[in-house]
DNA sequence: CTCCTACATCGACGGATGTCGATCCAAAGT
DNA sequence: ACTTTGGATCGACATCCGTCGATGTAGGAG
């Protein structure tokens, strides 16, 4: 109990509107925060590799697909895809018994955003 | 202990060729690593904001004056400053007593790249 | 040589994270 | 109705991370 409600990531939901440039002007510490609540999203290996797997896929995908060809058991599937869902880097879809997990490409392309702009001011 | 193995992360610290296109072809699980040991390095607030602080001074800064702007104790700025140059994306100088920190800008940008659409190629 | 300053490193601590197996739940099929 | 199946959630555990205060260390100033 006590620890279900875990607003684990309500600070990163925002796609876009989050990317604050990393290079741009004084970011504050609610900018950094949500900047850094991204890359969290992305600072594990197996996250990286879901990502991966669905931009390939190009299509959506389902969770048991998923779970099949990244080796780790089905929960620990569903708590990663939790964390990038949260992040808003990729999106769901239930169909029936089966939820269809797909990238969000506009948010993934956000987050170059937050790079570019100023490297090249 | 001697002076000191800079070489402390030494996994993380390819700055360009780490960059994997994080939408382009299978990624390994030896690139996701990379890929995510980089994301790692920014997934801090206090870290983005040694970046942002970088970036907008546009000259190497030293650690005495990031310090006093970030407000966290001087051994935790240094923690941090440890973890952005293994990662590649920052730079040290020791000028004296001093050690000057800078933005390596070609790294940052390169971090853009693992997103960019593979396609171009 | 001695002291001070700037920075790195250490020891410790609480809190977050990744993982599993087990459990719960809802939809489909029988 | 019962059973099965896909998926989310939970409990427990080991590890990692961020922070501080304290200590170590090297360069400059006196």
């Amino acid at each position: 109990m006590t620890k279900m409600g875990i607003r684990t990531q309500a600070l990163a939901v925002r796609p876009a509107s989050c990317c604050v440039p990393i290079a741009g002007p004084d970011v504050g510490p609610g900018e950094a925060e949500a900047a850094a609540g991204l890359f969290r999203a992305l600072a594990d290996p197996n996250r990286v590799r879901l990502v991966n797997m669905l931009a390939n896929a190009g299509d959506a995908v389902c969770v048991c697909d998923l779970t099949e060809r990244i080796g780790l058991s089905q929960g620990t599937v569903s708590f990663h895809l939790k964390k990038l869902f949260g992040s808003g880097l990729i999106d769901r879809e239930q169909r029936g018994t089966w939820a269809y997990y797909s990238l969000n490409r506009a948010a993934l392309a956000s987050v170059a955003d937050v790079f570019v702009e100023g490297v090249s001011r």
